[in-house]
DNA sequence: GCACTATATTCGTATTAACGAATATATGCA
DNA sequence: TGCATATATTCGTTAATACGAATATAGTGC
């Protein structure tokens, strides 16, 4: 599954497409790294957050009272193909940029996955 | 050039993907082969050209009265890559399916382009 | 139990985008 | 010139989406 529908509406967003971005290099963050990084109050990342989990393309995790989001690693490799696609588009300009040296400085240089992630299973 | 912001905003209506998925098959459609195709009013389907042109995703050649609408050859490849993910995520649903049955039968089988286009050309 | 933190949701509003219907432009031809 | 065809645009309205502000839920520790 994963309806093409809905994953081209939940990238009509910058905002969505920016925490795509942060996961895609980043691997795994939560909730308040995100808000954080992003420079955005907590409210609007959460139901931002709601869509793409919603659409399939975010899995999370809850740990204690932090929740971790990263992509669906069952995502479809179409799906995972636009998604790396976009990051390719999307990664000189702003606020793209910004927001990896933001976490970079917040969160540390990149640890899990520093390569755009490959799905190998594809539904 | 080609505004990531506006490749994912044209992205996120379904009769605009199905104009480009037609179009990455057929190579070059004109406007009235389109709104054959699709069963939709002809100045909707001509609004939706006009986003596709303002967006970069399409070319127009005009021979005549007909207007012959193509995928703009100088694309950068990251946005191909998505273009190409894209046809690959809705091939088997409904109403691609039927658009491509639709567009054999009125235009003829595939002429030009039976195979995804490959963009060479990175801006 | 009570605070405190992290995350999620609701509500009312404002902005945006798509629509049908009608009309405009432009080319070709008699 | 006048008419027919192909395509584009405007207009007013409707529907979808994102927003800030406020509030709710859930977990943790005292």
């Amino acid at each position: 599954m994963l309806d093409p529908n809905l994953l081209f509406e939940a990238l009509a967003d910058e905002t969505r497409r920016r925490i795509l971005a942060l996961l895609l290099t980043r691997g795994e963050l939560c909730v308040c790294d995100l808000f954080g990084v992003l420079g955005l109050p907590q409210p609007k990342v959460s139901r931002h957050l709601a869509v793409l989990r919603e659409s399939a393309l975010l899995v999370s995790r809850k740990q204690g009272t932090w929740v971790h989001y990263r992509l669906n690693p069952d995502m479809p490799l179409w799906a995972a193909r636009i998604l790396n696609a976009m990051a390719d588009g999307v990664a000189r300009l702003e606020p793209y940029r910004a927001d990896k040296q933001q976490a970079d400085a917040c969160c540390g240089p990149d640890a899990r996955c520093a390569a755009p992630v490959h799905v190998v299973n594809s539904k």
